[in-house]
DNA sequence: CCATCTTTGTGCACGCGTTCACAAAGACAT
DNA sequence: ATGTCTTTGTGAACGCGTGCACAAAGATGG
């Protein structure tokens, strides 16, 4: 999970669980294929591989939303669509500020699928003066003075924070007075942030480590240990089934 | 949480839970900085809230890595950043392979943070014949041609896929082919992978999604609906309670 | 050596999420 | 109308993850 919800503790909003809502995206980006192919129904074993989950999972999922499925037959693709983006609020508009426009920043600023379902890019921000009026995919570059009234001008509710972590709080902290109430953070930090703001975060390193654990478990079990032990750890590994032991020792 | 783990349902290799692993980074993280400013040893109380997490959580983790703390006093910084690097396989070096060098693609070659623990970017791969021999982050692009002689000359376990959503399952497969059995997913398609693959994705378009659910909660609950309907939806959420009623009628 | 105080490691209970499996709903043919 | 066949919607069981709460471990001071 490169996702992990801060705060706020699965308060399962009105009856629809956490685990479906991040899967609803899922769905709707399938069935939105499925439009796009003109297919007029599809059944929860078809949606279900298409979106790889399990169809009794997506049933599930449906139900909560109040399911509109006919037996013998399936979901009207359409309709879906329909029910499944506005329970995800995508009939509105979201204006979204991006901080931080650096590779990354301008790299997110330039994406095409932002602006495609309901998000609309209102700002891009940076502290580097040099940056200010700049154009980044068609949008100026502003000062990060401008940040407070560029968010209450414009109603943002929602921001990204593209800059280096060192920055990220004190940003996030600004974005939060501001009025936003929705983060979505790519600097390798913890935020912190009162009740009632949401955090996401994308974190390649995170994703890159976990992949790494099970590449080592999936190339090691036998020709594991003795890689570089520096001086701390006695007899690591030797890998003798679950629960193996562990030199119970401490380094200075 | 821009992650999720497709296939190999939870397989918790060698005891160590899926959740358990997915923090690992995170205590990492949070130990380095400690480690940094030469911080001998640290509680699991102060280390939980600089990781933003429970303690017992924190506890009951570092329990299933054999867990060397010292009742009374806390964790030994140095040697848990040891033991964690270990568990995850950050003592060696993982080459990585970058497939897809446009916006996104080149920053994450730009990218720094990654080098820092145990990766290392081996090769950047594109499509486009132009850009072949162009260096970014002062690595050249190799063509998609060169793909399987890469990774195998390179030794390549994990594979980073930065392409557009249509040529990513190609690229994935490619990938697997050539004996890649780790793939960091940032196109916006399910990937099918045979088993023992193991497939994360980061999904940024998911994430704005599942913020936009939760904001238009905390924005409606009493403005809701009436807003654009589309001539499908009949009386569409009143919002009476839990289980609100839906419309029962399906449009053409 | 003993008492006190801090902090770990974990038993336990609870709740969420997943999956199986099946009854019922409805389409469709005859 | 009746029967058959497909597919939904969900009851129920199970397993994982979380967090409380506490006993035991050990440091520290006298
Ligand atoms: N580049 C990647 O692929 C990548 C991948 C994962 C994570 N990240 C993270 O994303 C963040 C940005 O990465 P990057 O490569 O774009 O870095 P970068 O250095 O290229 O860009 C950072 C930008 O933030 C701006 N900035 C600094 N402080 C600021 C402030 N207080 N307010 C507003 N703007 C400020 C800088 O002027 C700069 O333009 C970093 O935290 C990095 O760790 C990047
Ligand atoms: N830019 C972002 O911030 C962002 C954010 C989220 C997701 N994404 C996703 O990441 C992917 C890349 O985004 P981008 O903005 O960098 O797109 P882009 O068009 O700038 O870059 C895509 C690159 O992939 C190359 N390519 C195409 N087919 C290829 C193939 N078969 N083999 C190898 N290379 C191939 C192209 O030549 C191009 O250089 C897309 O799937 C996009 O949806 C991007």
């Amino acid at each position: 999970m490169a996702t992990g919800r801060t705060h706020r503790p699965a308060t399962r909003s009105r009856g629809i669980p956490e685990a479906t809502v991040a899967r609803l995206p899922l769905y709707l980006r399938a069935l939105t294929a499925l439009s796009e192919r003109s297919v007029p129904t599809v059944s929860s074993e078809e949606l279900a591989a298409a979106a790889g989950v399990n169809s009794a999972k997506l049933r599930k999922d449906f139900s909560y939303l109040g399911s509109y499925g006919t037996r013998g037959v399936g979901y009207d693709v359409e309709y879906l669509v329909y029910q499944i983006s506005r329970e995800l609020g995508l009939t509105q508009d979201w204006p979204v500020v991006i901080v931080g426009i650096g590779n990354l920043g301008a790299a997110l600023a330039n994406y095409g699928g932002f602006a495609s379902r309901g998000f609309r890019v209102a700002a891009l921000i940076d502290a580097d003066p040099g940056m200010a009026g700049k154009p980044v995919a068609g949008i100026p570059v502003q000062h990060t003075d401008e940040l407070e009234k560029i968010i209450q001008d414009n109603g943002v509710s929602i921001g990204v924070i593209a800059t280096p972590a060192g920055a990220a709080q004190q940003v996030c902290d600004r974005l939060v007075a501001a009025g936003v109430t929705s983060i979505l953070n790519f600097a390798p930090t913890v935020l912190n942030v009162p009740d009632g703001v949401d955090v996401r975060k994308v974190d390649l390193s995170i994703e890159l480590q976990i992949l790494a654990f099970h590449e080592q478990r999936k190339a090691g079990e036998e020709a594991a240990a003795e890689a570089a032990v520096p001086a701390a750890a006695r007899k690591a590994s030797t890998d003798q089934g679950p629960d193996g032991d562990v030199p119970a020792v401490m380094p200075a």
